[in-house]
DNA sequence: AACGAGATGTTATAATGTTTCAAATCTCGT
DNA sequence: ACGAGATTTGAAACATTATAACATCTCGTT
């Protein structure tokens, strides 16, 4: 169902957008949650960028749409987002990117590239495994997960900047 | 050499606090790096808080102490304290909390109770493990790695409000 | 004493996120 | 179609977290 990104190669992205907001669209159907225009516009700009952007940079676009948003509206567009799984926050960088795995119970986990900025999103079933055997003998219930890892991608490990 | 923080058991916290003192003047000379008096009394200040602390939770007491200080005085003590592996940020928290296993070479995770606000720091080997593969298998390079996992606590879970 | 490097003081400002209340819009049962 | 109630959005002010820029101090070395 779910547009499968590839951040680290070429691709037609704007089939990418359009195959992401279908998929929003469908989700929201059928948990009954209303994509509104604004919330389906600061989902498009967010998969628009192939980087995870601040809720001010949202903001300033909003603004050259003509549309004077102030902060909550952004911000309440993102927390629909996200509790409907359709964005995630990256907490190391105040900022929001796509979820790949739109519709689907998942945990995730994040590759950031300190140097292209380019964020790649992966479920990883022996990280959440190990996870929650930590978890599990601490008799920690864990909720809400946050995996985060900074570093160099493969093309800026060798190479300069990339985009 | 480290204290060994239980958050979630009963202990002699000004030990616990002294001790953590003492492996970081240990650390620092070791390192050559000037533990100074500001310095030393954030760290002193963020392990006598059961609590990850703010930034401005941190000024604040300082200015209860009579001293008079402005936000780049705690946060450069803070990035200090961050690169002498003394203390941790919390990303989900925007919060500090000492470091237990001070002068090791660690990934650690934290287990953060929404309920209490205790805070847990674990080193797990199964976690990191499968961490790397995930990051050699996408050719990433990781450098820092932020693994937080939020949830309720063994206290928190069927008793209410805890401290 | 003069110098230089690291540490701190000081002021201002940037960046991120929230509270509050009012107005508009949508939903649903009648 | 209509209106009550719920949801969504607008708008202004504010709160919190973090940094920039530049001056001053401290302390060990020359």
């Amino acid at each position: 169902m779910s547009a499968n990104a590839l951040p680290y190669r070429p691709h037609n992205h704007s089939a990418c957008v359009h195959q992401a907001l279908t998929d929003a669209r469908t989700v929201c159907a059928s948990r009954q949650a209303r994509l509104t225009p604004i919330r389906e516009r600061v989902l498009e700009l967010i998969w628009q960028s192939h980087k995870p952007l601040g809720a001010y940079d949202l903001l300033a676009v909003l603004a050259e749409d003509g549309h004077n948003a102030a902060p909550p509206t952004v911000y309440r567009a993102l927390d629909f987002l996200q509790q409907n799984g359709l964005v995630h926050r990256i907490a190391s960088l105040n900022a929001f990117t796509g979820c790949t795995h739109a519709g689907e119970n998942h945990t995730c986990l994040f590759l950031i590239c300190r140097c292209c900025r380019n964020v790649l999103e992966l479920t990883a079933p022996g990280v959440t495994r190990a996870l929650n055997e930590v978890s599990e003998a601490e008799a920690f219930t864990p909720e809400e997960t946050t995996i985060e890892v900074a570093g160099l991608c493969p093309g800026c490990k060798d190479g300069g900047d990339h985009d």
